[in-house]
DNA sequence: TAATCGTGGCA
DNA sequence: TTGCCAAGATT
């Protein structure tokens, strides 16, 4: 009875006829990506391969589709398998990844390809066996259970956060609000499509329910939504104010042989850029801002400006001052390398390294042509 | 709980 | 130009 009451005295409140019409929205209008079963050939019993799904699936954490696109193909057509996968080096895997950002996730790929590959029976088919792997969150586990194994799990990234806040109105905000949007979602769940279910809520994120002037006379839960009642869904949800971007600065330091080649090393396998290439750099790793040094150069030489690049991380921005100073004797240092100007392209280095590079020899970490 | 961890696109 | 933010995980 109350429940009724509540109906009559507010707008309507999704439920899983909601669901159902999503998923019919999803049937018409699903985006076609390639790791993807259509729900046509999924309903033809075409199993998606938990392989595909879990690759796409970290590759996707915090990046867009756009930039998963080509790497995912890449991958797929390198390393089939995951045995694939877990029989190449880890270095192969790093340079492979370069420049998708969140370097660890490249790691962790790799080690729960060799864990994976370990196991009789492969993947897990369960959220808790997934769980247990590494760089296999709450969401990841969640979205390769459902989506691969058609197990009824609540699959929660950015795309459900907002629709979920919309569709219930929720005003708590975020991260606070991930609780009783994660209820709220479980609410809704479809047993018999759990994996469709859960990528219609995020095409409808990306395409309907989007962060920015969403486009609700398109959306099949406009009956649904208590959000668009208001005349403001945009608003949804709300979130906790965010600390702000510091400013970091440095110098990079490229020495450049006669033959083109450059010096190089790896940083170390943690933290920021781990296990990716650099070139020698220094002062912005953990500046105390009021300790000025001045800079060391990996070895002695006319070192001249070369130009400046700015990058930005997600918790910090960083100018940097790019030196360049050209060598004759090729001197041998701890823990560098000279890499030939051929190779350099090859190397895993991540954008802001690539930017470094190129402001000092332009054309340097770009592939050109055999022939 | 709060930091840390990349990159590119877009308003 | 600057901030926002995108299929989050880890510590």
């Amino acid at each position: 009875m109350l429940a009724v009451l509540e109906e009559q005295a507010s707008p309507p409140t999704a439920s899983p006829a909601a669901a159902r019409r999503l998923l019919d929205w999803y049937d018409r209008h699903h985006r076609d990506l390639p790791w993807r079963v259509s729900p046509a050939d999924l309903a033809k019993g075409v199993r998606p391969d938990p392989y595909h799904v879990w690759l796409s699936e970290v590759m996707l954490q915090q990046t867009t589709v756009e930039a998963v696109k080509p790497y995912f193909l890449a991958f797929l057509a390198r390393w089939p398998a995951v045995e694939d996968l877990a029989a190449a080096p880890a270095e192969e895997v790093m340079r492979a990844w370069a420049g998708l950002g969140y370097y660890s996730r490249a790691r962790n790929l790799k080690a729960c390809a060799d864990k994976v590959a370990s196991l009789p029976d492969g993947f897990p088919d369960t959220e808790d066996g997934l769980r247990a792997l590494p760089g296999i969150g709450a969401y990841t586990a969640a979205a390769i259970a459902a989506i691969a194994f058609g197990r009824p799990a609540a699959v929660v990234d950015g795309n459900v956060e907002r629709v979920t806040a919309r569709l219930f109105a929720i005003e708590t905000p975020l991260p606070e609000a991930k609780r009783p949007i994660r209820a709220a979602v479980e609410t809704l769940v479809p047993i018999d499509r759990p994996g469709d279910f859960a990528q219609a809520m995020m095409d409808l994120g990306a395409t309907i329910c989007t962060p920015k002037r969403p486009r609700c006379m398109l959306c099949p839960l406009k009956a649904d939504c208590r959000a668009i009642v208001t005349g403001d869904p945009e608003r949804l949800p709300l979130r906790a104010p965010k600390a702000e971007r510091p400013k970091r600065t440095g110098v990079a330091f490229v020495a450049v042989r006669p033959d083109g080649a450059i010096l190089l090393r790896t940083r170390p396998a943690k933290g920021l850029l781990g296990g990716m290439t650099e070139v020698p750099n220094f002062g912005w790793s953990k500046v105390p801002r009021n300790v000025s040094r001045s800079p060391e150069p990996p070895l002695p030489a006319e070192w001249r400006r070369a130009g400046s690049i700015s990058h930005v991380f997600t918790h910090f921005a960083l100018e940097l001052e790019v030196l360049r100073a050209d060598v004759e004797a090729a001197a041998t240092l701890p823990d560098h390398r000279w890499v030939a100007a051929v190779d350099i392209p090859g190397e895993a280095l991540p954008t802001v390294m690539k930017k470094a590079i190129e402001a000092a020899i332009p054309g340097a970490t770009k592939r050109r042509p055999i022939n």
